[in-house]
RNA sequence: GCCCCCAUCGUCUAGAGGCCUAGGACACUUCCCUUUCACGGAGGCGACAGCGAUUCGAAUUCGCUUGGGGGUACCA
């Protein structure tokens, strides 16, 4: 295949998962290294459970990973609809097919029955197989059955396509991460392709719309490679050129467990909500199971599809740990620039009056909390003190720092002598120093001087640099809170 | 149960027979810097799952065992 088509295929059962963030990742890495175009299609065959909210959240959040599609249900392209339930007329006529060239047959087995079979199946300790029963049904047989009003699935059929195409019952492909797979086609039971109601399977839609939109590989989860050995009896039953495959690891959380609800995010959206900066989130994902050829872990998308190898991925499952996202994000909250930090950071300000700063003293109240901040969100709890005229001192300050005969002495010192003092912060900073000098010879410690006055300020034990807090505060509030404090 | 995949520090990984007394990153930890917290800097701790086989030589090849994951639907 000349052209590299690749595709991201979500199924809107749910919010844009980390998982489907990687794998759509992945798949615009390997379509960016190799010029080539990068695709994405809805699948949602299972009416059930497909909403628009999660349709919206799909499109929004794949769009914030800066993941731009080529062709796709909103920006269109030669190979459409990219939808599939917009696509459904088209399946049947290519399930006709495969029942005219004999690779499949109506099935009108009741679901009760299938469920005996299964039974039957595990009481033996075997694997399940359809029992093939339905495969050479006279017309007379459909006819009462149909009479009866059962409605026929159609099912693939595997012994077929086995004879057809292959010398032996072992079906093997070429993974590009994983080398070599196989699968005893005996194991394989025939599936239903297109199911009673008239709408095709999964297992067959994927096939007819990656052939028809000319998908030269799919990059994919490993928990279809036992599809993809059912996807290929199809390609070949169609005639159609099969496309290479590649498996991923997949995503594990810290107990080795799917990862889900209850170990804390799971959508990409959630992850932005929580502070999480979505560059930070792309580089992360990208790293469990690529790893950069240079050694350095920090790269933006272009910067990575430069250096991607799809052979070099890890065939194993990675498990998703936040200690190194959480850096990560670090990391990328030192680089923005103060502006843009001073924007992302409003929605987790909500909850205080920004009005009581004037655009200079917000700056620098952002200049000097940033330095510790690892998710966006942090900073709600790191500026409590710059709001308000009041403040809420901590239990353990209180009984700690100043319950202390010291403090007392410090900060009855440091009114009569801030009052004088210009709330500049250089001024402060000098000020500060001497006043520092002058406990030290009194035998306080330099540190318990500043703790005091933090203390007294801020109502808690650590924070940002301190002249910088009393300059944006102001000498009325700073002093009017140490005199409330005394 | 049956089938498939995977297996290097706690985690993400480098490593494609000698360069490995196994390298990096995160986490943890010690020290330094310092008016606090933090940031930053310099160190430290820490792994080839087990057993066999091939080979002069194996983390790297093969087999078995164990462990983990996935699949086993008229879900995707």
């Amino acid at each position: 295949m000349e052209q590299v088509r690749v595709r991201i295929a979500p199924s809107p059962s749910g919010n844009l998962h980390i998982g489907t963030a990687r794998t759509a990742l992945f798949n615009y890495l390997y379509a960016k290294k190799n010029n080539g175009k990068y695709i994405l299609r809805i699948e949602d065959t299972d009416a059930e459970r497909t909403s628009q909210e999660y349709i919206d959240n799909i499109f929004d959040s794949l769009k914030a990973l800066g993941l731009s599609w080529d062709e796709g249900p909103d920006v269109g392209g030669e190979y459409g609809p990219y939808t599939q339930s917009e696509r459904f007329d088209i399946y049947p006529k290519y399930a006709q097919m495969l029942v005219e060239k004999g690779f499949a047959y109506e099935c009108f087995c009741t679901p009760e029955e299938l469920e005996a079979e299964k039974e039957e199946a595990t009481k033996n300790k075997q694997a399940y197989v359809y029992s093939k029963k339905c495969e050479n049904l006279t017309e007379e047989e459909k006819e009462k059955l149909r009479a009866e009003g059962r409605k026929p699935a159609i099912r693939f059929s595997v012994s077929k396509a086995q004879k057809a195409f292959h010398n032996s019952s072992m079906l093997k492909f070429n993974d590009l991460v994983k080398g070599e797979l196989h699968q005893d086609m005996d194991l394989i039971g025939d599936f239903v392709i297109m199911k009673s109601n008239g709408t095709p399977t999964y297992n067959f839609a994927v096939v007819i719309d990656d052939m028809l939109m000319k998908i030269s590989q799919i990059i994919r989860g490993e928990d279809h490679i036992s599809n993809t050995f059912k996807q290929i009896l199809i390609y070949e039953a169609l005639g159609a050129e099969i496309p290479q495959f590649g498996h991923l690891g997949m995503i594990l959380a810290p107990d080795r467990s799917k990862l889900s609800k209850r170990h804390g995010a799971t959508a990409v959206s959630e992850f932005v909500e929580k502070g999480y900066l979505i560059d930070a989130l792309v580089n992360f994902v990208a790293l469990l199971g690529w790893s950069p050829s240079d050694g350095n872990e920090i790269k933006s998308v272009d910067e990575i599809a430069q250096d991607f190898r799809i052979g070099e991925l890890s065939a194993s499952n990675s498990i998703f740990e936040y200690d190194k996202l959480n850096w990560m994000n670090s990391q990328y909250i030192k680089k923005l620039s103060l502006e843009e930090l001073k924007e992302r950071l409003k929605p987790f300000l909500e909850k205080y009056d920004l009005s009581e700063l004037t655009e200079e003293q917000y700056s620098r109240m952002v200049e000097v909390t940033r330095e510790p901040l690892t998710i966006l969100s942090d900073i709600t709890d790191a500026v409590p003190y710059f709001f308000g005229e009041n403040v809420e001192i901590e239990e353990s300050v209180k009984t700690d720092v100043l319950a202390a005969e010291n403090s007392k002495k410090v900060l009855k010192e440091f009114v009569e002598r801030a009052k004088n003092w210009s709330f500049d912060e250089e001024t402060l900073h000098h000020k500060l120093e001497e006043f520092r000098g002058f406990f030290k010879e009194q035998g306080i410690k330099p540190k318990e001087t500043m703790w005091a006055i933090r203390a007294a300020v801020t109502g808690r034990t650590r924070g940002a640099d301190m002249c910088a807090i009393l300059a944006i505060l102001g000498k009325d509030k700073v002093i009017k809170r140490v005199n409330q404090c005394l």
